[in-house]
Order: C-alpha cells, then structure tokens, then sequence
RNA sequence: GCGCCUGUAGCUCAGCGGAUAGAGCAACGGUUUCCGGUACCGUGUGUCGGAGGUUCGAUUCCUUUCAGGCGCGCCA
C-alpha cells in the first residue's frame, strides 16, 4: 500500500495543477506545529520565485481547490504562505481498514529488490565476545530485518577474525604450556585427537596471556609470527590445532549470539578466503597495481582531490605474509563471485573507516568489485560507562557480554518479582524477553555513528523511551484484547469508525505512518527513527487508553471500533519491534 | 602535523532549509466509580560552543575559530 503522506500529496498535487501550478510544489510533510494542524506544505514559499507571486496567494489558490476534498477536512492558507493540512476522518479510517486487512500492514515493498550482505560481527576466535560486539550485532541484525522485511534479499555474515596472528599466539602459548602435544611432533603423520587439548574456558584465559605477553617478549612475539606463517603455509599440526580452536569457538559464540536473538546466515571468516590470496595479489601484481616498496608489496588508492594523503594498502609484509587489508579485499573477491551483491554493507566501529576506503578504493581500482556494487560502511561509536569513557567492568578490565546481558537480566528479574502477576516460573524467562529490549532498545534508539552512554539504570526503566516501557504498552493491549474475547466479543470482525477525539485520531494517525517510518528508517539505515516513531506511537496509545475505558463502553459499534484500532496498533507494535530485534512477553 | 567525528535544557538525547527548537530523566504539583497507576496530565529551564557568510527563511548548508573524542603502511 502506499503511504499516507504519498496519497495526500498526490491529492495535494492536483490541486496545485488545477490551480495552475506546478505539482512539484506539492510535498506535503508531517507539520512541525501540531498545535495548528496535522500536516502542511511549503510549496507555496518555493514556488515564489517561479510565479513572482506572493506565497500566501498561491497558497490561497490551492486551498480554494482543495474544498469538498475527500482527503482533507482543512486546507488553509496562512501567512507567509504555509498550507495547513487536516486529514478528513472517514478518509484515515477508510486507510487504516486496508491496513488491517493487509498482512503487510500496508509496509511497501522496495521497487527493486536488492541482495545485500551485511557483515556485521568481526568477533574472534578464542576470543569470548564482549561490550566491543554489542553494537555490531545489534544494528547489523536490526538494518537485515529491516531490509528483510522490506523486500530486499539480505545475507548476514558473522565474519570470524579466524585468522592471522592471534591463532598464532594461541599455538605459541599452549606450545609453551603443553610441549608434548602431538600436534607440535613435526615428524607425525598420523591422525590427530578428535578431542581438543583445551576447553573454551582455557582459550579464554591463554589468548589474553599470549597476547599480553607477545607485547613485552620480542623473542616470542617473533616465535608467534612464525607459527602464524607456518600455519597459512599448512602446517599439518598447527591446522588440526586451529580447527579445534574454531570448533570450540564457534560454537560458544552461536550459543552467545542465540541469546542476542542475532543469527547469520553465513559463518565466513577470514581463514576461508585465504586460498584466494596468491592469485588475487599476482594479478594485481601483473595488472601493474601492485608495486615493491621496502619488501612489502602494495597499492596505491590515493586520488586526486582527497584532504589528506590516504596511504597505500598494504596486501604482503615484507616477510610475504597477508594481512588484514588483503584478506578483506579477498572477501569482496568471494562476496562478488558467489553472491553479486547489490550492496555489501560493513557495519563497523567507526574508528575503522580509513581501513575500508582504503579496502574499497583498492577493490574497485583492481576490478574485484564491479562499479555498480554499491560499497558501504556504517561506523558505530563507542559504547560509554556513565562516566563518558568506554563502558567498562567495576574492576576496569573489559565486560564480557554473558555479564552484561546476566546484569541487565537479574535487573529486570528484580523489577518483575516486585510486581506480584507474573507466577514464579515465568519471570526469569520474562526477564530475559524484557531484558534484550532492554539492552536492545538502548543501543538502537540512539543515533548509530555517535557515541552512547550504556546506562544501566535508565534503560531497564519502565518509564520513558526504553524498550520495556514499549512492552508495557503491548502487554496492556494485549489484556484488553484477551479481556474482551473471554467477555465473548471478537476483535477479529470489529469494524474501524472514523475517529472522535483528538487522541483517538492521533493514534490513527501515528499508526498510519508505520509504512513511511521504516521505509525512512532502512532508506537511512538510521534504526533511532524507527524507535522514536514506535515510542510516539506508545505514547499515544497510552494517552488514549487513559481517555477512554474500552471495555466499559455502551456504544457497541464504538467499543468494537476502538478493539479494531487496539488490535491493530498492537500489530504494528509487534512489527516494529521484531523488525529492531526484540519480542514482547505475554505478561510482565 | 594532517584528517574525520562530536558540541542543542542540570543529565541522556531528537530535531534529515521553514512558523513559538522538542522528548525522556531528575524536581515540583495534580489525576484512581482504575480495561495492569511500571500509567496519564500539568509546571520551569536554552547566548542551539563562538564569529562570519549563503538564503525570503539557518540548530540544519558553507567558511573560520574554540573545546572534546578518534584515526593516520608491515596488529586486527
């Protein structure tokens, strides 16, 4: 279905046209003084120039045209040329009848459905994930369902850090520890143990200790770049050791992104576009892209008109191994082969975004990607403590996300126990649902690219712009509705009637901007649009459910409109927040 | 040094060229014949960091300046 303001901007458009007008004119935005009116155009002020005419009388002109309007119960023209809007009522309860009746809930499908990847996880292996992740997964997850949801074909992909040095650390360090392990016998060739010499709690604790240690040891840094070298060469012992690692870690960071709610469809990492490495960089080489520059081998991606001296991307160090960069560029590689994307979308700490123009420039430069792949980065900011620097556990060392997420929960429990209708064997789980919103919303209803500070206190708050004061509101529409079936109505067969009050008609019509609020969202990959359109649209069911007791009221026809309209809010509520990655509980 | 980002109410944040710059929290005061009061309603607060410019109109675009954060070839 089309969205409301398109249909009344259309309307608007003939009247410009009748008026003698160019229809360009007529956009109609949602009004910023409410107190006068529910929508308005400035066309008349732009279209000054065009008619060296006063605004105000080409404003008049149109209004004159739009009397009798089917659309608008108000067009009025005032100083110095504003066109003030009012939706007739029959006409907004006509539209949100065919909302409810479609199962889209009138949300439009893009023309051009795209594929898109999004990359959006990055954690590494042996590594358990902590606050630095959060981000990544929550709005890659939100920005796929979105698109998802808006008809794109969109592919999330993990992409493990399973590669590179930090496997050899950890091959260094338990080389150290446990000397005798048949995967360091170079003269072995027989099978190796199906069972690892280590637990995901020891790869926990050694890759920290390898990492800290390799920063003050020369001499066992330069063993551990050695072990990463002679793993990508295939070093049988090490390449049994690596596929442990990843057997442990991948599975103990499914189990982690499971309780984000966040899955992917492609568990990619680095380790599985190695193999395109050697041909990849040759080409460049014989393609004249790639040049020496002290042993290393690189590429120029600076151009003409840049601010400043972009750096050249680095493919081979000088002792010939790859590095990041090279297995990025290798990823778009694979990417375009197997998937041609529309778009691959990187969803990424913003601190990173010299690395991907340097990646990007590279790619398109060398002919990986094609021109009309479209190559974006979305970098997020930093997650704060309350105190405005990096969110941190009290001791001050990194929170590991299992504790954050365990903290907000046992925050949520508390809240929930304290209210006595939610029988015991439910509230953990209950705690769980609201907690993730929680946690979620939080994140979400702020602006991705800038900074946040997580506070604990004001986003498992009930009250305000949080995730569980959204749920609140579901579950308490979600009682009226239950409440009114077991009286014997049926909100299936309610009839939508045209609104009476004021804050009947500004949920109507908060409820009839979903379409245009995601489709805006996804347009700017902005997730906080989407969060502040559905907390509006909490606060407004909220001021009506104040104003009017549903399930007392006389008037049948009116009592079974308001179900409708309840019925069908709470959908688009659950739409919503499905689509920002969270769900409602039935009770809390 | 160069570059990028940010600066809006006491705090946390919206505001994507238009009218009187808005929410939440915190503070204070109301609303209960109550479908879940974890709600609703009301009250107060601003040199939109500063200075120029473009425009009929600038918090929004441009320039400059101040403050903070971040990034700048052999880590990822």
């Amino acid at each position: 279905m089309q969205k409301i303001i398109q249909l009344m901007s259309e309307e608007l458009e003939k009247a410009f046209e009748n008026a003698g007008y160019d229809p360009r004119f007529a956009r109609v935005v949602a009004s910023n003084r409410p107190d006068l009116c529910e929508f308005q155009c400035n066309g008349a002020m732009a279209a000054k120039k065009t008619y060296k005419k006063a605004p105000i009388e080409i404003a008049k002109d149109v209004a004159v045209q739009l009397e009798g309007s089917d659309v608008f119960s108000k067009a009025e023209a005032v100083m110095p040329g504003f066109l003030n809007l009012d939706l007739q009522e029959s006409w907004l309860a006509e539209y949100l009848t065919k909302m409810s009746e479609d199962p889209e809930l009138a949300v439009q499908k893009v023309e051009n459905p795209r594929t898109v990847i999004v990359d959006y996880g990055g954690p590494n292996v042996a590594k358990p994930l902590h606050v630095g992740h959060l981000r990544a997964a929550i709005i890659g997850e939100c920005l796929k369902r979105m698109g998802r949801r808006l008809g794109d074909t969109v592919i999330g992909d993990v992409h493990l850090g399973d590669w590179g040095l930090q496997i050899g650390l950890i091959i260094t360090e338990l080389h150290e520890r446990q000397p005798d392990l048949v995967y360091f016998d170079e003269n072995y060739t027989g099978d190796y143990p199906e069972e690892a010499p280590f637990t995901i709690g020891d790869l926990e604790e050694i890759y920290p200790a390898a990492s800290a240690r390799s920063k003050e040891d020369e001499e066992y840094r330069n063993r551990a770049l050695q072990a990463t070298a002679e793993l990508q060469q295939g070093r049988r012992g090490y390449h049994a050791l690596w596929e442990q690692i990843m057997k442990l870690s991948v599975a103990d960071l499914k189990e982690n992104y499971r309780k984000l709610d966040v899955t992917f469809d492609l568990w990619k990492g680095e380790s599985d576009v190695q193999k395109y490495i050697p041909d990849m960089v040759k080409k460049m080489q014989d393609d004249g892209f790639a040049y020496e520059d002290q042993g290393a081998w690189i590429v120029d991606v600076a151009e003409e008109g840049d601010a400043k001296q972009i750096p050249p991307c680095m493919l081979l160090k000088s002792d010939g191994a790859s590095l990041y960069t090279t297995t990025d560029i290798a990823t778009l590689l694979e990417r375009e082969q197997i998937y041609h994307p529309d778009e691959v979308l990187y969803v990424v700490d913003k601190r990173q975004e010299l690395h991907f123009v340097q990646v990007f420039r590279c790619a398109r430069k060398t002919g990986i990607v094609r021109d009309e792949t479209e190559l974006n980065f979305l970098g997020f900011g930093t997650m704060n403590g309350k105190d405005g620097k990096p969110f941190k556990t009290r001791e001050g060392g990194v929170m590991r996300l299992e504790e954050l997420i365990g903290d907000i929960n046992k925050e949520m429990y508390k809240k929930i126990v304290e209210n006595r209708s939610v029988r015991d064997k439910d509230a953990e789980e209950t705690a769980a649902i609201v907690g993730l919103s929680a946690i979620k919303y939080g994140d979400l209803s702020n602006q991705a690219t800038k900074d946040y500070i997580f506070d604990v206190e004001r986003f498992t708050s009930f009250e305000g712009n949080t995730g569980p004061y959204l749920l609140y509101t579901i579950v308490r529409i979600r009682s009226i509705l239950e409440r009114y079936e077991e009286a014997g109505g049926n909100a299936e067969t309610c009839v939508l009637l045209p609104a009476e009050g004021k804050s009947e008609k500004d949920l109507m019509l908060q409820t009839a901007r979903y379409n245009e609020a995601l489709s805006g969202a996804y347009a700017d990959k902005a997730p906080h649009r989407l969060c502040a359109y559905i907390y509006e649209l909490a606060n407004d069911v909220n001021t009506f459910y104040h104003e009017h007791r549903i399930l007392a009221e006389e008037d049948t026809a009116r009592q079974q409109s308001w179900i409708a309209l309840m019925t069908l809010v709470r959908r688009v509520m659950l739409d919503a927040i499905d689509v920002l990655g969270f769900s409602a509980p039935e009770r809390m």
